[in-house]
DNA sequence: TATAAACTATACCGTTTAGTTTATTTACAC
DNA sequence: GTGTAAATAAACTAAACGGTATAGTTTATA
C-alpha cells in the first residue's frame, strides 16, 4: 500500500545536519496557516502536526503547549511585517505622492494584517496583550510611512513646520489619514468581504479620500 | 442542604402558562451572554443552559443545535439595534450638531456592537453571511443618523443639493464621516482597549474629527 | 563503535463537548 | 379525571482535543 498520499514524505530519525532547525521553522509555517485560517480555538494541533509534517512530540519539544505556540506564531508575523523604509512614493504632485503611498499601505495590509488582526481581535480575551501588540505594530509602521510623505510634503508647498501637515499636528494628521484610508479597508476586510472584490475598488477610493483629505489639510482646520 | 446557589431556582415540569415563550427568551439572553463573551467556539451549551435556566433537551427542543443558536442571537441582535430615527442633534451651529451625533454615534456603538463584531469577526469564516450582515447593518443605522444631520447642514448652510453635504455626495460624504469618527473607535475596542479609557476620550477626539470633516467639505473637494 | 540527540509513529489518557435518551414532573385541555 | 404537552434531571454516546508515554529509527559525536 502506498502510504497516505495527503502526507508530505518525512524521514525517520535524527535529521542531517544541513536542516537543523528546519523543523522548527516548519512547524511555525504550518502552525501560522493553521491559526490564521482556523483563529486559535479552531485550531488543532494534529492539523497542524500534520501540515507541517511534524509528530506532535516534536512539537511539544519545542514549544510549551499551543498557546505559546500561537504566541510565537504572532510574534513572528509581527517582526515580519514589512516596515515602509524602502518605499519611496511615486509621483510629483502631493496628491500623488499621497495616493500612491495610500494604494500602497492598503495594498500591503490586505495582504498581511487581515489574518492576524482577525485572529488577535477573537482572542482579545484570552490573550489580553496580542491584540494590542498586534494593532500597534501595525499603526507605528503605517503612521512612520505616511509621516514620512507628510513631513516631505510640508516643505514641497514651502509652508514649514505651521503648514498643513506641520509637525504641530503631524501626529494627529497621519492618523487622520491611517483612518480615513487604511481602517475602513481593513475593516471590511475583517467583515468576510471578497479580497479580489476590494482590491479593485482601492484605487478610486484611495483617490477620493486623498482628496477629501488634502481638502482639509490645506485649510487652517480646527485653528 | 441548599440547592447549588449558582444555579437559580427553576420549578419541574410544564411550565404555566403565562409564562409561555419565556424559556426561549431564557435561552437566547443567556446564550446572547455566552457567545458575546467567550465566542462561537468556546461557548458551551451546557453553559447557555446553566445560566438561562434551561435544560439542554430544552435547548435542542427550540432550536436546531449550537450554529442555529448563534444565528438566532445574531439575528436578534441585528433587529433590536436601536436606530436613530428618535435622535435629535443638540446644538445651534453645524459643528455642534454634528459633535452631538458623533458623539452618540460612538457611545451607542460602543455599548451595543463591539461584542456582536468582535464574534462575528471571529467567525467569518464559519458564518460567512452573518458577518456582512452586522456590518451592513451597523453601517446603514449609523448612515441614516449622519445623513439626517448632513441634509439638514446642507439648508442650513443655504447651499442647496450642490452645497458641501448636497445630494450629489451625501452618501459618500456620510460614509467619510462614520469612517473618520466611527471605525477608529470601534476597532481600539475590538482590539481590547479598556472601555473607560475609550469613553473619557471620546469627546476630545469626537471635536477634532469633525472639525477636520467640516474643513473639508467647506471646500470643493475633489470638484 | 558506543552513546547521545533529534526525530517518527502510534497508542493512549483525561477532559470537554455537542447532542441524545430515558424517566419524571407539572400544567393545561377536553 | 385522563391524556397530552412542555418542561426537568441525569446519565449516556461518540468524537475531538491537548498533551504524554513508549518504542523505534537515523544522524552526529566522542
Amino acid at each position: 500500500m502506498a502510504r497516505n498520499p495527503k502526507r508530505p514524505q518525512t524521514r525517520l530519525g535524527r535529521p542531517p545536519k544541513d536542516l537543523a532547525g528546519d523543523v522548527k521553522s516548519r512547524i511555525l509555517d504550518a502552525a501560522q496557516q493553521v491559526f490564521l485560517k482556523r483563529g486559535y480555538q479552531s485550531a488543532s494541533v494534529d492539523e497542524i502536526a500534520e501540515l507541517a509534517p511534524a509528530s506532535k512530540p516534536t512539537i511539544y519539544a519545542h514549544f510549551d503547549g499551543k498557546e505559546a505556540l500561537f504566541e510565537a506564531v504572532i510574534a513572528r508575523i509581527i517582526t515580519g511585517l514589512t516596515n515602509f523604509e524602502d518605499y519611496e512614493p511615486r509621483g510629483r504632485t502631493v496628491t500623488d505622492k499621497l495616493t500612491s503611498v495610500g494604494t500602497e499601505l492598503v495594498q500591503r495590509f490586505l495582504e498581511d494584517t487581515v489574518g492576524v488582526t482577525r485572529a488577535t481581535i477573537a482572542e482579545a480575551d484570552r490573550f489580553p496583550a496580542l491584540s494590542r501588540h498586534v494593532h500597534e505594530a501595525g499603526r507605528d509602521r503605517a503612521a512612520a510611512a505616511v509621516s514620512y510623505v507628510l513631513n516631505n510634503a510640508a516643505y514641497t508647498l514651502q509652508r514649514g513646520p505651521k503648514g498643513p501637515f506641520g509637525t504641530k499636528r503631524g501626529l494627529a494628521t497621519a492618523q487622520i489619514f491611517m483612518d480615513l484610508i487604511l481602517l475602513p479597508m481593513l475593516m471590511r476586510a475583517l467583515m468576510g468581504e471578497d479580497a479580489n472584490h476590494l482590491q479593485k475598488e482601492v484605487p478610486r477610493f484611495v483617490r477620493e479620500r486623498v482628496n477629501f483629505f488634502l481638502a482639509a489639510c490645506e485649510t487652517d482646520w480646527g485653528q
